[in-house]
DNA sequence: CATGGGATTGACT
DNA sequence: GTCAATCCCATGC
């Protein structure tokens, strides 16, 4: 299977972010679907991009379909795909995969035997797939890290506000797989619980 | 050069 | 539910 090319990358976060639903990160023997994700734009607080071209926002501005890897809390890594044309910082972070090789692997990294916590979280997928930040700045289509388009039917998709942040935290940008486990909490299906108009519904994907 | 704040996780009450 | 671990980097002098 082909990997996904920069021009998938090259449009709304928004675009992108759902439609990465069901595809796979692979990186050497151990590999995953992604299940989980959350989009960040420039132009909301809540993305690194929002106080412009630095030298830690530098990836995020560049080129499409590229990773984007940082460190959060000084403890874990963060993996993200760069979206839109270059010059415009956007991303898609990848929160949560379903293990799909190397399992045995991904449970010696992580020390767990729960197949069900070896990628559930943005943190524990990079420990698990073995992702450092010499990865951050390396292309998605023929790099270290390859994301492969998906290869059944496009799977529900509920949409949740986004989590671990502080501003622009209304904005409805997490997607994620209806009902499946490897989804990190708190569970985007339980986001409306107690919230007049909280975001929730699922969203029906294009069967293209 | 010093300081403060995270796109988190796991352990504990 | 609460809380600490720990490092990169943006900001301010």
């Amino acid at each position: 299977m082909k990997p996904l090319a920069p021009e998938f990358y090259d449009r709304s976060v928004l675009e992108v972010a759902p439609e990465l639903i069901g595809c796979t990160v692979v990186h050497g023997e151990t590999a995953g679907t992604i299940v989980e994700t959350e989009g960040y734009h420039e132009e909301e607080p809540a993305c690194h991009a929002y106080v412009g071209l630095t030298a830690r926002t530098r990836t995020l501005f560049g080129p499409p379909g590229r990773a984007y890897v940082y460190r959060s809390y000084g403890i874990h890594a963060m993996l993200n795909a760069v979206c839109e044309p270059e010059g415009v910082g956007a991303a898609v972070l990848i929160r949560a995969l379903a293990p799909e090789a190397g399992i045995e692997l991904m449970r010696t990294r992580r020390g767990m035997s729960d197949e069900r916590e070896l990628c559930s979280g943005p943190g524990r997928l990079t420990q698990a797939l073995g992702i450092g930040l010499d990865l951050n700045d390396s292309p998605l289509d023929h790099g270290e890290i390859v994301i492969l388009p998906r290869e059944g039917p496009a799977p529900a998709v509920v949409s949740s506000v986004r989590v671990g942040i502080t501003k622009a935290a209304e904005l409805p940008w997490r997607f994620a797989a209806a009902g499946n486990p490897n989804v990190s909490r708190p569970w985007p299906w339980r986001a409306a619980r107690g919230r007049k108009g909280a975001a929730g519904g699922a969203l029906a994907s294009r069967s293209g």
